[in-house]
DNA sequence: TGTAGTTGTCTAGATTAATAGACAAATACG
DNA sequence: CGTATTTGTCTATTAATCTAGACAACTACA
């Protein structure tokens, strides 16, 4: 149990801190997954050169995240940590994307009104400034775990009832299909990344200095006019996503 | 100069490194860019609700990796932060995806050699296991600052010279054109988030913590052969990712 | 039942991070 | 030149983080 590469001093991160993000990589890449469980803080803290009490402290606050539990007299077991991967294409739907690698896959709409357009929002629906939208949050939650929080707005002229829809069908295709939108398409997505906000890390459970996977979509119909536009946070822990060309 | 958004405390991140991260990304949504300056330290104290000194420390930090300076009696310049958009599309290259955002973008050769394929790798070449590829290591630089750091997979027995032409040509489309494939396609690129390692701080000039995009993607002939996959990690604060359908 | 292995808890001390205030030093500008 | 503005430096104090060691509590297993 040599210590592999040593934790940074003086970087601005506690060490617990660094520790905990560690770990949770090696469970990601199932370092772990032959025994179940990790091994004994003793062990850890040589591995890392710190402290058996600075490793307790990254396990406590993995044990917070749910990510493991310690068993006193037993060990800390592993608990999850399996990532899922979000395919995006032309035809980019969150729950068929996810539905074949989880058993649960929902949204849950936390939100609807209508306003004023901002700049950004109209130039990417190519509506006027002062035209006005409906805008819908909703979070996205994979076998009762959230994943995701998004902001869609959808041209309010074309699209009135749109929230009612969304309410009532709980997936924004089927709204569309109710408004005689059988069909559309993914024009464009931005990916970049980012540490989680204060209201992200409450929605998503995530723990402060969480990454969030930040992506902001444009989907037209078939002549190629935007129908939507949308901001979703995907927690970089549980998520990637996959770009198909 | 109302404070915003408290910063946190007991998060595992010191406050300086906080004011620091968050200081960066409003330089590089151009919050700044009127004045060429931050506001008067005391100002930024207030603003995030710490101690002068605590500011202090973050802009000594943004010193020291380059982004501004701060001149004794007239105040913190701002030096550099723009942030970059690459495109991804079928037709995904480095170069010339920045090149109307920069003045000048330049890859290194970091490292070359030839290697038998990992399970990954000659899954995503749809090449045997056991079967040579040459690995390829580079870093992609804008504007003289290193934004990329990339590992690329060739399979051998294709492109046996392929490291060398990359080597001459210093581009990969120009190395495929050498060995006489003018034309190839982004098959899927997969996007994923987290912390930089060591090594990706060491190549990127990242502080403890930093945040990485990584890219593994998949490069096909015209007749959708696997020529190429590669696996590049972005610095996230200084590139975002446009995909396009 | 006993022993090894593991986590939980407590105390104490050392190091680092953050706050507070005062004043020096440089710049800009009338 | 003088004044306001702004960064640089110093000291002191408080709070948070990390280390160190000892021992209790629980589990598994021979």
């Amino acid at each position: 149990m040599a210590q592999q590469k040593p934790v940074e001093r003086h970087s601005g991160v506690s060490l617990w801190r660094q520790i905990a993000d560690r770990i949770r990589v090696s469970i990601a890449d199932g370092e772990f997954r032959e025994t179940g469980r990790l091994p004994p803080a003793f062990d850890l803290a040589e591995r890392f050169g710190v402290n058996r009490h600075t490793v307790r402290a990254a396990l406590a606050f993995l044990a917070e995240e749910g990510l493991v539990e310690s068993i006193q007299g037993h060990g800390t077991i592993i608990k999850g940590g399996r990532q899922l991967t979000l395919p995006i294409s032309k035809r980019t739907r969150f729950s068929a994307g996810v539905g074949d690698q989880a058993s649960s896959v929902t949204t849950r709409l936390l939100r609807s009104g209508e306003l004023q357009a901002s700049a950004e929002v109209a130039a990417q629906l190519q509506i006027a400034p002062e035209q006005l939208v409906i805008e819908v949050e909703e979070s996205g939650y994979v076998d009762g775990r959230p994943v995701s929080c998004s902001q869609h707005f959808f041209p309010a002229d074309r699209f009135p009832d749109i929230a009612r829809h969304i309410a009532a069908t709980g997936s924004i295709t089927r709204a569309f299909a109710a408004c005689d939108l059988p069909d559309y398409l993914r024009q464009s997505t931005e990916v970049s990344a980012r540490h989680a906000d204060a209201r992200e890390r409450e929605l998503m459970h995530l723990s402060p200095g969480a990454i969030v996977l930040e992506t902001r979509a444009i989907n037209t119909d078939l002549e190629g006019r935007p129908v939507q536009c949308s901001r979703t946070r995907f927690s970089a822990d549980r998520i990637s996503l996959r770009v198909t060309a």
